[in-house]
DNA sequence: GACTCCATACCGACTGGTTGGTATGGTCGA
DNA sequence: TCGACCATACCAACCAGTCGGTATGGAGTC
């Protein structure tokens, strides 16, 4: 497997789509059409829409995995500055259009998780590695300073992603980005909060 | 419009199967089969799916309303005490089957936000309704209580329907009600750490 | 109270468009 | 010439919506 542009084409295409329309909405053509290749084209390279879905779920976990790095340590050698900087950047990545802020795996999941369990947990996994990685960097700040109250990183991390994928929906309700900064501008206090604890201010 | 059993069947039944299984996934003789009716029948009180999608949307906008007012003021008095109990009461819904703590709202708005305006609206005003009334109880308890921090009762109001829905997301992809608690758990540590500002603990 | 008239509620076989998937054949590089 | 890649025509299942028909009960008339 040695690139084969239609395959990825095919797979960005989906990815889109989904983002917008949802999993069921999705076509086999409408894919095909955004990818500008046939049907005939789709079928040689997945077996059916379900395999084209477990793919772009792969894609996107790919495409989320060292999100967390995107934030340089070399920038913010703190990990707490630097988990600061991570949930500033989600905030600011809700912007321009819906197709854009979308998360994939978190549409896929609402919509598919009691019909297509292979697929609810493809999707899963994307989102567990990517939490796993906040985790981490949660882990490394709380080592370094003090925090208030008893919770544990993976719960943090959990919460942070929560609040990350509602956020979202209601935005979509909205069909407008701005209700979800509201809401990440309270997460941003939370987590400062938390780690601003016994005279630690920044 | 006085009663009608099966429309009100149907109605019940269409918000039972969106809330698992979605509302492109659900055929109209899934509603048919779960209200015990034929589509004939269907038909005759409904003209078409969106239709009944409409009505389910009002019906459930109707069970939303006043769930602030569960928690009883005669037993709070103090709206800061029962803002509290409102945010344990909705961890507490979210246990047992999966069809009985999904949001019938939240589901439909992610599926069809761009292929259905007119259902995300009367989605979105059960969602707004209810957060309305939210932010009243968090006015009213703001206006008793100094508070932590620059924001406002509205902004505070979608920050917690964020994190239920985020949490409801993310109970979907694992298949357990048990990490939405722990979103919770953050939820209600953030908002009293607002409320319990200046020497005001509870 | 018997009769017509009609509206509402309901039934279930049928239809026609949509859509995931297939069959077949062509092109091009090795 | 073989096989990977892709295009077109086609198929069959699925499903929202239709339509002719039945049952029931209430209003009006004599």
């Amino acid at each position: 497997m040695v690139e084969h542009p239609s395959r990825t084409k095919l797979v960005d295409a989906a990815i889109d789509l989904v983002r917008g329309k949802g999993y069921n909405a999705m076509r086999v053509e409408d894919v095909c059409a955004a990818a500008g290749v046939t049907k005939g084209s789709f079928f040689h390279h997945f077996k059916a829409k379900d395999d084209l879905a477990l793919a772009a779920a792969d894609a996107w976990r790919e495409r989320a995995r060292g999100l967390c790095d995107t934030v340089s340590a070399a920038r913010y050698p703190d990990p707490r500055d630097r988990l600061f900087a991570y949930l500033d950047l989600r905030r600011e990545l809700i912007a321009g259009e819906l197709v854009d802020w979308t998360c994939f795996a978190g549409t896929m999941i609402q919509e598919i998780h009691l019909t297509h369990p292979d697929l609810r947990d493809a999707c899963q996994q994307s989102i567990a590695e990517h939490t796993g990685e906040l985790a981490a960097l949660i882990e490394a700040a709380r080592r370094r300073h003090p925090v208030a109250g008893d919770w544990t990183a993976d719960s943090l991390a959990l919460h942070v992603q929560a609040v990350i994928q509602g956020a979202l929906v209601l935005a979509k309700g909205r069909q407008d980005p701005a209700v979800a900064h509201q809401a990440l501008d309270h997460l941003g206090r939370y987590v400062r909060q938390l780690f601003a604890a016994e005279g630690n201010a920044a």
